[in-house]
RNA sequence: GGGCCUGUAGCUCAGGUGGUUAGAGCGUUACACUGAUAAUGUAAAGGUCCCUGGUUCGAGUCCAGGCAGGCCCA
């Protein structure tokens, strides 16, 4: 076979090439289907939503997924990758909504939920086609032909089955949760309501310090030592009087200081001991009445209250401290109330640094009373259900007898009836709850201070008024219940990075909350549960289920016909509003309505390892072979989200993770560092990029820029530059093999001949060798970054610029030989097992790569090769040093001629190198011929110790001094730089020497060469080169005809000659020297040139003219 | 406010378990080289390793506290 050659390489038509080939041939395909019957990599395609166009963090995002599930093909694992639409959800109705320009409120009013949800069922798969079309042109492999999509009814009745299942085991429950609420509008608001501009504004409430009376047993009895009396009290601030009949607790921060301070009540002058933040104290109290004159207060005007410190601890010693309930109204049936607890969110920046807790009304509150096994204060309303002391108009229930049916928010009256309360007071002026409750504790000696607060409080957007923060029902899945569980399997995962596990995934798991699944909207699942007041429920889980009981409620009367019946799943629809007519018949006869919330779409997609495969009702084969899940990806910013679902559900339902290895990925952002957005105008369009730079620069760039979890600042120099420096030296280095190869008509077998091999050949091939470890380790190890920039150092520094660059001129003398043989051989080698390594992240270059090299003699494609093997045998360390000893060694003589003035052409007879031991000079020796070709030196000399030329510097070496002398480092330093000659000779012959500060090993210092006196030396590290500048007039000669030979190549290259063009030379004789280093050198510069004669002669006409340094050459060729 | 991540040259990034002189690529400048040529080599300039304390003979690296940016959650 020819091996192709190209002339300018455009990567996007090379994409899209090896895209075609790969449609034609189905190649994704066969990647699974030959690998039927291996071990099995499962995969799970974190569903993305089509309702938006792909970004270019998509592209991020899916290279990530892409190169393990290729590398794992490579390695002999099949592969499935089930595509999926994430297609319910709040971002769906809001585009919907903004289409149609109708708001909430609309819905079964101007348009009917029926046509609502058929309008977001269209938009959500709007951009399928775009999508698809990235996922070709990124070069992504997932399966888009079967995807699975979360509207559809199998993957709902999917979702019914587990929900049903978590009910079965009591893990599914009716609850409440505290949600921003407007009495007024008798709604709850959403997040997005609450971000509306102009809802949070300034108002001045009623605040309030309430004391709260510590009663007294063992865990308090420290309080009351310290106080040396019996009234202790702990000071609680609120900007809400309104919430404390509610009070259940006491939250302080376990870290904070507290003091307990002795003074007066302000309002009653009584004496009191309150405790409060040691921090707060300035806040409360007059520096002034600081351990004052308690006598005198009772007799005094009464303004400065004095005080005085009496102890201060931490506030983890103050929980589990009961107190007397402030406001007796109601209290709670069971449960451990009216204690102290701690919790996170308590500071010092206002209050007491002690947060009255009332569950409630305050979502802080409701958790960490959860946490503590703190009941709420309820009572029971006309049904016997529970409710709070609010009703859902704002008023206290009748049981808070001084306020019954008040409003506790003043705003919620209108101006008559805010009249007609002045008048019921018997006041002038109307007084809020909030200030009559400051009265009532005033008097009653329970409140330490009371004062206006301005502060920013939210207002309901519908109707201008104050909303509070309410109890509303919700369902919930009980996760508490499994916390535990759920972080030991946690603890078996392999998380990317693992901080994302141990630390935000970890301590989210260990701070679990009960999972809020309620969604009051119209698009996404239904939750299969149908309810009566009567407290009768049923949970439905599959289709078939649902069929009879409707068929039960038809029989009772309540329904006429079941719309489920005797039609497949096309033929109805398990969204809403249809499953909202459906009336079932509980045991008693009643009839059940089902709970009109929608679940969360988390759920949705946690449940995609079931649902995917519409489990249990089909498919059980595929599914326990796939699952769990080998690997997933996706952003950091799942972890609350799909990777906590995922896990949840996992661990709750099959006692098992849901996935074994997880990268969680960084944030794409604008090459300055911004978040890149569609308004701003600095997104990068995805298509756009790949057009113009190709999938594979665009790929490589992005995972060899940054690691996976670091953002990535997204720069298309970076892509230009990946793309000019890795891939195109490396086409470059492959079109050198095809064109000489192609020359000799030479095919490479894969199997290189150790024994026919340069040391540079088993010097390349043995960094290949360690290349293949690297990278497939780094892979294994899912560390694409560690991989991709291995293989790029490869690439340019070893394999072109090394390894082609001294070798190359084997590849063009002469005719076909075993040497010539060797380096094609190694080579096509090289570039073979590159294109391997780097196939999973630059899939289409590597295949095109691939098939070039290999034509029709191997797999067809690179992705249906196998992941090489290492050849433990071919690696030869001490190869591989004497190597870097040529590429310093090299480097410093380049350095040399450079400093003074000495071109590479021009030839010089020596270097000398100083070796200090035996196996240096081994390892120099075995490569001088290099380094004498590549600097252009006729001989290395060794200079040893026996040549007695030689001077050495001694330095300490401080790893091994280190631990030996410790604090006497300095000196012992000081020592070592000052040892004589003498010194270091009984140092380096008995191996040990005893100075003032000690003894002294060999291996506690290094030892250098120093500069030689008479040459140009250079040094690096513990190597020393010493040049011979001295040019004879042979050199001269030599220098002169190798420029010649320059200006030759140069000018047939000019004019166009082929490399295989012989030709013939005249050269006018208009100088000497010129002419003679010519004629010393005719051969040679005949067979560089590929001349068949070279005439210097006293004229020439129609010549030439080319300037050679201080000559002048006047020439002319032609073709021989 | 909490959890997690990041901070090293103009830019993008490396810098196992602490070891004294902190590196690479790109960019800039200069000079070379030129059957790989939209390449290549050599060199120069460029650093408060975010800050402040601490541990240590020794800190970019370990500890504490800050600062800045990001993500998630309140």
């Amino acid at each position: 076979m020819k091996y192709p050659e190209y002339k300018a390489v455009n990567y996007a038509e090379v994409a899209n090439e090896i895209l075609e080939f790969w449609e034609k041939e189905d190649i994704f395909r066969k990647s699974i289907d030959e690998r039927e019957g291996s071990p099995t990599f499962t995969f799970y395609e974190g569903p993305p939503s089509a309702n938006g166009t792909p970004g270019i963090h998509h592209v991020m995002a899916r290279t990530i997924k892409d190169i393990f599930c290729r590398y794992k093909t490579l390695k002999g694992f099949q592969v499935n990758r089930k595509g999926g639409w994430d297609t319910h959800g709040l971002p769906v109705e809001l585009q919907v909504e903004k289409e149609l320009g109708i708001t909430k409120e609309d819905i079964g009013k101007k348009i009917s939920v029926a046509e609502y949800n058929q309008k977001c069922r269209e938009a959500v798969m709007r951009f399928t086609g775009l999508w698809s079309d990235m996922t070709d042109k990124m070069g992504y492999w997932v399966d888009m032909d079967a995807p699975y999509i979360t509207y559809k009814n199998e993957y709902i009745e999917s979702l019914w089955n587990l929900l049903k299942r978590l009910y079965d085991k009591g893990l599914l429950y009716k609850g409440y949760t505290i949600q921003p609420y407007s009495p007024a509008a008798g709604t709850g608001l959403s997040s997005h309501e609450l971000n509306q501009p102009g809802t949070y504004r300034d108002v001045k409430d009623t605040s309030m310090t309430a004391q709260f009376k510590v009663q007294k047993d063992e865990k308090s009895q420290f309080l009351f030592d310290q106080a040396g009396d019996d009234e202790v009290y702990i000071l609680a601030w609120t900007t809400t009087p309104w919430t404390l009949p509610s009070n259940a607790a006491l939250t302080v921060g376990a870290g904070i200081h507290y003091s307990l301070v002795k003074t007066f009540n302000p309002y009653t002058h009584l004496p009191v001991n309150v405790v409060l933040a040691s921090d707060r104290i300035g806040a409360y109290f007059n520096e002034k009445g600081k351990d004052g004159d308690f006598e005198a207060y009772p007799t005094s005007d009464k303004k400065i209250l004095p005080w005085t410190v009496l102890g201060t601890f931490k506030g983890s010693e103050l929980t589990g401290i009961h107190y007397d309930q402030l406001l007796p109204y109601v209290q709670p049936e069971e449960g451990d109330a009216f204690r102290v607890i701690s919790g996170d969110f308590v500071t010092t920046e206002d209050g007491t640094g002690v947060v009255h807790t009332a569950p409630t009304f305050g979502a802080d509150d409701f958790r960490v009373a959860q946490q503590n096994g703190v009941p709420a204060i309820l009572v029971k309303d006309e049904n016997g259900k529970d409710m709070p002391l609010v009703d859902r108009k704002g008023r206290f229930v009748k049981e808070v007898a001084d306020f019954a049916l008040e409003y506790v928010k003043a705003e919620y009256y209108t101006d008559e009836e805010i009249a007609a309360e002045t008048e019921k007071q018997g006041r002038d002026k109307y007084l809020s709850v909030d200030e009559r409750i400051s009265i009532k504790l005033k008097e009653e000696n329970r409140a330490f201070n009371v004062q206006k607060y301005e502060h920013n409080y939210p207002h309901c957007w519908r109707t201008d008024k104050p909303v509070l923060y309410y109890p509303l029902d919700s369902w919930f899945i009980k996760t508490t219940a499994v916390k535990d569980r759920l972080a030991e399997l946690n603890k078996t995962i392999n998380w990317k990075p693992e901080s994302t596990g141990t630390g935000r995934f970890g301590n989210w798991l260990e701070n679990l909350v009960d999972w809020n699944l309620s969604r009051s909207r119209y698009w996404g699942t239904p939750l299969p549960i149908w309810r009566n007041d009567e407290g009768e429920e049923i949970c439905i889980g599959s289709v078939e289920e649902l069929s009879q009981e409707i068929e039960k409620s038809i029989a009772a009367g309540f329904m006429t016909e079941n719309y489920l019946k005797g039609g497949d799943y096309e033929s109805f629809d398990l969204h809403r509003p249809y499953v909202d007519d459906v009336i079932l018949v509980s045991e008693s006869g009643k009839k059940l309505f089902r709970e009109p919330d929608l679940i969360d779409v988390w759920f949705d997609s946690g449940a995609m390892p079931y649902a995917q495969w519409h489990m249990p009702f089909e498919n059980k084969e595929i599914f326990d072979k796939a699952y769990p899940a080998d690997f997933i990806s996706e952003g950091v910013d799942q972890t609350r989200g799909w990777f906590f679902t995922l896990h949840a559900i996992a661990g709750m339902l099959y006692d098992s993770v849901a996935f074994k290895n997880v990268v969680s990925t960084g944030l794409v952002l604008d090459k300055n560092g911004n978040k890149m957005s569609k308004r701003l105008g600095n997104a990068v369009d995805p298509f756009e990029t790949l057009k113009n730079y190709g999938a594979d620069p665009t790929r490589w760039y992005m995972i060899t820029n940054a690691q996976p979890w670091d953002n990535l600042r997204f720069d298309l120099a970076g892509v230009t530059e990946v793309r000019n420096k890795f891939f195109g030296t490396l086409t470059n280095t492959y079109n050198f093999f095809a064109l000489y190869a192609n020359l000799d008509g030479y095919n490479f077998t894969g199997n290189p001949d150790l024994s026919k091999c340069t040391e540079l050949d088993k010097w390349v091939l043995s960094k290949l060798q360690t290349l293949i470890k690297e990278v497939d380790a780094a892979y294994e190890d899912y560390e694409p970054t560690k991989a991709g920039r291995a293989i790029q150092e490869f690439v340019t520094d070893q394999l072109s610029n090394w390894y082609v660059r001294l070798g190359r001129r084997r590849f063009w003398k002469g005719e076909i030989s075993d040497d010539k043989k060797a380096a094609y051989e190694t080579l096509g080698l090289c570039l073979k097992t590159v294109s391997q390594l780097m196939s999973p992240i630059a899939p289409f270059y590597a295949d095109w790569l691939y098939k070039n090299l290999t034509g029709d003699a191997e797999k067809v494609s690179v992705h249906l090769s196998d992941m090489p093997v290492a050849k433990e045998e071919w690696i030869n360390a001490d190869l591989q040093t004497s190597m870097d000893y040529a590429q310093r060694i090299s480097s410093m003589i380049h350095a040399l001629r450079k400093a003074n003035k000495l071109k590479v052409r021009q030839p010089l007879s020596k270097v000398l190198v100083p070796v200090l031991s035996k196996e240096t000079r081994q390892l120099i020796s075995s490569v001088d011929e290099l380094i004498k070709t590549e600097v252009n030196i006729k001989s290395v000399e060794y200079l040893d110790d026996d040549s007695g030329v030689l001077s050495k510097k001694v330095k300490p070496n401080f790893k091994t001094l280190g631990p030996k002398y410790g604090k006497n480092m300095k000196d012992v330093a000081a020592a070592i730089n000052g040892m004589s000659k003498e010194d270091l000779k009984s140092l380096e012959t008995s191996g040990k020497i005893q100075l003032a500060v000690g003894e002294i090993e060999l291996g506690d210092v290094e030892i250098q060469t120093e500069d030689l006196p008479g040459y140009l030396t250079a040094q690096d590290g513990n190597l020393t080169v010493a040049l011979d500048i001295t040019i004879t007039e042979e050199l001269k000669n030599e220098g002169i005809a190798r420029d010649f030979v320059n200006k030759i190549q140069n000018y047939r290259k000019d004019s166009g000659f082929e490399v295989t063009d012989k030709i013939n030379i005249q050269l006018q004789n208009n100088n000497e020297e010129l002419a003679k280093a010519i004629e010393v050198n005719k051969d040679y510069i005949c067979q560089e040139v590929q001349a068949l004669s070279l005439e210097v002669i006293d004229s020439l006409s129609d010549a030439a003219e080319l300037e050679m340094d201080e000559f002048v050459l006047v020439v002319k060729i032609r073709t021989a």
